[in-house]
DNA sequence: CCTCTTGTTTTTGTATGCAAAAATTGAATG
DNA sequence: CATTCAATTTTTGCATACAAAAACAAGAGG
């Protein structure tokens, strides 16, 4: 996705649904008028319409004609999809990386780690978060490849909002030292070991969704003040 | 991507364009104006608005605000990158298929084979070009798994976008038995075999685009008659 | 001959309006 | 009390209209 320099009407809309399904304003199986997205964010339907196609296209809403657009909902099958997807990109991005050596993008990493543990030390759950989700955002820039990054980035947003419609405080699917001990094996060229441990971070990840999916389905909210312009 | 039954306007101008690009009658760097496609189809600009949007997501489209869309003129990097990421999935998809050894998917695939020595015997070069890009996504179908499905279609249409911008009989890339060895590695569980014959495979592929790459560059054409509705 | 300016034309971005489809309501009936 | 059916309301799909930005073209100045 190049950068647009000039935000567009239909990118503040995108964004801003974007953000508050990440914030968990808007759940998964909220429905999403354009009327009232028009007048949450005063701009017309034919913007709102463009900015959820677009949001359907990362598979973070569904749409059917006639009926409008939801947040997704995904059902146990698409979830299992989606990791089994994760697990073969991220082992195909690990393998890679164990291939290269590129030390220095392995130092990037390392500076990255030393994030997380701040944020950990401040107890900054927020961040702390945030970053871990970055962090395998950031092994896939490593590989130096667009295309590829642009799509992982897609199916973390959709991992995201799995996660997001979990209860509150789930969160804690990735270990303390987990990501460190997978980049220590990346670094050693340790292939095998970076395999296994990254299929066994994944898993933790889709158990915790899983186990927690069924608790949602198909609760339709109305849609009020929920997001902050 | 669930079946729309009920083919909307916007869908209609989304399959023709899509349809006019694998034809090569829209070739990659051709400016796709509004207006034109419009009057083309009988549709409103937003109609066109909205199909075009929804190729840029997939990547055959690319666009500047205030500046319009035209079909995707790879660069270097980007065929690159797109062939370094079909090759990372295309393995994986085999190494998964190598440890399920599916044999009922097996069976599919080698009737699929069999509709491809038809087609060479027909000398059907048109059904042979088709038949050979399918075999890869019927390899990712037999994994069943929608969420790679549905990325994986996008990744091979954009890679036959490339193709589809060579010169018209440069498409022997896919040669003769190497479909029919590939399958009979998986059955027999040969990963490493099955692993090195997929890259090699791709790479040919890859090779054949990059050298005619150059030769398009940037060349607008305006639009005309081109599309056939 | 080239370049810069400026006025015109074309094209995109967004809002509005209208028709068609779906959802909703409420009364009538079993 | 549940159910069905029709009238009403809401919501979506699409086309049109207008404003803003970019592309273009012609002429002035170097």
């Amino acid at each position: 996705m190049a950068d647009k320099k000039l935000e567009t009407t239909v990118d503040r809309v995108y964004q801003g649904v974007y953000q508050a399904i990440s914030n968990r304003s808007l759940r998964p199986g909220m429905k999403l008028g354009e009327a009232s997205l028009a007048e949450l964010f005063n701009v017309s339907r034919t913007s709102v319409r463009a900015a959820l196609k677009q949001l359907e296209a990362d598979g973070l809403v569904s749409s059917e004609p006639n009926k409008g657009c939801w947040v997704s909902l995904p059902s146990d099958e698409e979830i299992r999809s989606l990791f089994e997807t994760r697990r073969l990109i991220e082992i195909g991005i690990v393998t890679e990386l164990c291939r290269r050596r590129d030390s220095a993008a392995m130092q990037d990493m390392r500076e990255h780690l030393l994030l997380e543990e701040e944020a950990r030390r401040n107890h900054d759950h927020q961040r702390l978060i945030h970053l871990l989700g970055e962090f395998h955002i950031k092994l896939a820039e490593a590989l130096n490849n667009p295309v590829l990054l642009d799509w992982f980035r897609k199916l973390i947003s959709r991992a995201s909002l799995y996660v997001a419609a979990l209860d509150d405080e789930r969160h804690d699917a990735c270990r303390d030292d987990e990501h460190l001990r997978l980049i220590e094996f990346i670094e050693a060229g340790n292939q095998n070991a970076a395999i296994e441990l990254t299929c066994f971070h994944l898993a933790a990840i889709e158990t915790a969704i899983v186990e927690s999916a069924g608790k949602l389905k198909a609760n339709y909210h109305p849609l009020k003040h929920l997001i902050e312009t």
